[in-house]
DNA sequence: ATAATGGTTTCGTATTGTGAAATATATCTC
DNA sequence: GAGATATATTTCACAATACGAAACCATTAT
């Protein structure tokens, strides 16, 4: 097997180091953050701002991402042919419980958004596209982990599981116990355990191979979703997931 | 001034010869395009898919943008500023007049749509952020030329206007006096001259320092746009595009 | 005024990326 | 089914590049 070019591995490495929590990075954090030499990061960084891939911030002297990375990822947002398909699905069922409705896939131990529809109503789930969030407290995470292979379950249940809220589940016994109350009902409920005040459902959109290739789920404000209405939005987002499902059983897609 | 990494240069030029006429290419039609060897351009995918930033077709052994730069381009939006702040006047415009309504910018010599809002309507102009239009026959190209400097205004006017419809003006001294009469009534107006069926206004937003900073467009299918509604659709997009230049007018935003 | 910190540049050289050539795989034609 | 064609993949000698140590520059802090 060929062996791969170090200084393209190393330039993809500096483009992921930027997250929302860290958008803008100058040259000496981003050699901490990569263990490289300040020239070498200097020098990725001039070559990528050539081509528009990051752009300096003269007044800081600190990096971003550029304009080149939002355009390919509007392409690679278009070729995603299951958030393509899913969206007339998303929309319906936003429409229809007037909540923050999301898509979401499972990469790397966490679950990544592909889509997000927000609530019309002024108070509202806000969330984004490529955002990724835990498996182990949300609706969209236990959903997917409810019907997951043994291998990415037991990669969850191995590695600790640190409370977001107080209402975190963390017991791995306890976390089974609520994939199994998942598989029974069709739905995952999350219960202000990834974030206080926000209460969601998920259900998981199974393809024609039986395997998870994303789930939809709901989000509100804790104070809109009384149990009952959580069960309603349960209820609707399991129906929709089925008939994604269902569309996209006859062909598998990327 | 150092010297560019030649090979994440050749890597960012085969990530940006991916578009949406061409969202999957093969080993040996990149190699061509790029004029690069085969073995160079197969080195530099197997790299990049290493890392995500492409995927391979196993059932065609072509190539395709992957999801790490769906990532990373959702990150680069988020940090649009410009995009984020003009968002809600595009939702009240696009609610107010059921049209499409989207956000360009100029970009080396095309305007790149930043964000589309499509109309609620079954019939409506679909359009995607990240997607490139032409400058001199397009709602917001003319918006942005009118207002540009006159740099911009040569290079567009020193190249071939190739007809795009039987309705596209292709006379710089026409296409200047097009110009004008934007200028006189603070909105551009293409008719049919980009795509048949297709009517569209737009208006500038001019930022703190008097420049160009953005367009806003609304577009719809000509059928449902007779001149007294064009003339009503432009009035309003000019409206919100003075509201939006206030807006930023304060402080200026990349 | 000096020190600290971060960004930028230089340049000798070790390492890497290159591409010519060969091999492997898949598809097409007869 | 054999041979031809096209594309993808791999190998390897070597030329060219990317590297990082060191120095320099600019800004900020003390």
């Amino acid at each position: 097997m060929s062996r791969p070019v170090q200084v393209l591995q190393r330039a993809m490495k500096l483009l992921t180091a930027f997250d929302h929590d860290h958008p803008e990075m100058g040259v000496t954090e981003l050699a901490q953050r990569l263990d490289l030499h300040k020239a070498t990061v200097h020098r990725i960084l001039f070559t990528l701002e050539l081509e528009g891939f990051v752009q300096q911030n003269p007044a800081t002297g600190k990096y971003r991402l550029g304009f080149r990375l939002f355009e390919l990822g509007a392409l690679a947002a278009e070729q995603i042919s299951l958030r393509r398909e899913a969206l007339p699905f998303l929309e319906k069922l936003r429409d229809e419980c007037r909540e923050t409705v999301d898509l979401a896939v499972y990469d790397n131990g966490e679950m990544v958004y592909l889509e997000v529809l927000e609530s019309p109503l002024p108070i509202k789930i806000a969330a984004r596209p490529g955002r990724r969030l835990p498996v182990y407290c949300t609706a969209s995470g236990k959903a997917y982990l409810a019907y997951a292979g043994e291998e990415d379950l037991q990669t969850v249940l191995s590695q600790e599981m640190i409370p977001c809220t107080p209402n975190t589940i963390c017991d791995p016994e306890a976390l089974q116990e609520d994939l199994r109350l998942t598989r029974e009902r069709g739905y995952s409920i999350s219960l202000e355990e990834y974030e206080i005040g926000i209460k969601a459902v998920a259900a998981p959109i199974i393809n024609g191979l039986s395997r998870v290739e994303a789930v939809i789920a709901i989000a509100g404000p804790a104070y809109r979703l009384p149990p009952e209405r959580v069960t309603e939005l349960g209820e609707a987002v399991r129906q929709t997931a089925r008939e994604l499902s269902r569309h996209l059983g006859g062909r598998l897609t990327t």
